[in-house]
DNA sequence: GTCTATACCTTGATAGAC
DNA sequence: GTCTATCAAGGTATAGAC
């Protein structure tokens, strides 16, 4: 590995622990074995070098979120495999974490995070009105609210546990919103 | 105002614009007016002061939560009272902000935080535990994840709407637990 | 109680040798 | 490309006058 990616992966690995404001060059340079020289070579700026990080990142976890979409199961079984897929629920969402930290004042670096949100609503809505197309939910579910819910289940979830020192509180957003698309999907 | 007040004030106000990290003493001590003086004559630190703030804004939160979710209304038009009730949907929840800055780190800043979102946690169970009982919603509700999910919409919507810098990210995700609530409430 | 002056550390970045 | 040395600015806190 070179420096440059050792230095990037310990800042992805620095903005996930601590976040940008109280990560500073020097916590990225000793974690990644880099010297000033190496830092400040490769990137301009400590801004600049999480922007990169956090390009990184939401392409990273788009892919992963792609990946447990795909397949042929009910949208309504997939959506809720990835409700569930949630470790490290103390630690929080690698990306949802950047959005109270200076970071959303630049520009540059809430443009990915922006891009992930808006990825996974417009993916759920898609989802949730191709399921009500074939039948498998009803067909009055809004489909933008119910796919902002879902999302907003998770990020909210990781907020509570945070707050709360406990796993269980992410467990109990995303199970309740798992009932949700259960019951959605009910015959009536 | 007192000068300690004036600090206190100037203090919930940045905390809830800037977060904790992002604070300094100087940015508090111009704000109120006040200097290094009075600063360090009524607080011992710079988390001393952010400890009784949050606690104050925690007691004055619950008290505005309390205060929307009195009366005889159902509970289900009650809980959707509070979730309509938000402004400034881009500056954020003045407690949930604090979660993913270092104040979480520091027990003493996190406990009113904790406080806060266990109150309103415990508070929607029992409404809803109420609402089942007196047949307004459905008995088989799961009324501690129907709970979560309610404070998640919240607090997950807040960060939508930050990273896309969009009030209406939270309005979708208010109006899915709205929905969802009538569902609950739907005779069948 | 309140002020000004100051001390000390960390941060983010630059300089220049190798 | 990488290192060490260094810098200016700002952060947090203390000292001491009034």
């Amino acid at each position: 590995m070179s420096k440059r990616e050792a230095i990037l992966e310990a800042t992805k690995a620095l903005l996930w622990e601590k976040g940008f404001e109280a990560t500073s060059p020097r916590d990225i340079q000793q974690r990644s074995g880099a010297g000033q020289g190496s830092f400040y070579h490769h990137f301009r700026s400590k801004r600049e070098l999480a922007a990169e990080a956090m390009d990184e990142v939401v392409e990273d976890r788009i892919q992963r979120f792609e990946a447990i979409m795909a397949g042929d199961a009910p949208a309504v079984e997939r959506i809720g495999n990835f409700l569930v897929d949630r470790s490290d629920a103390l630690a929080g969402c690698r990306v949802g974490r950047m959005v109270w930290d200076a970071a959303v004042g630049d520009e540059r670096l809430r443009r990915p995070v922006e891009r992930y949100f808006r990825h996974l609503e417009r993916r759920f809505t898609e989802e949730l009105r191709g399921a009500a197309e074939a039948g498998e939910i009803r067909a009055d579910v809004d489909c933008e609210r119910t796919a902002a819910l879902i999302v907003a289940a998770i990020q909210g979830g990781y907020t509570m546990a945070r707050a709360e020192q406990s796993p269980e509180a992410l467990n109990r957003a995303t199970e309740g919103a798992r009932m949700l698309l259960r019951a959605l999907a009910k015959q009536e």
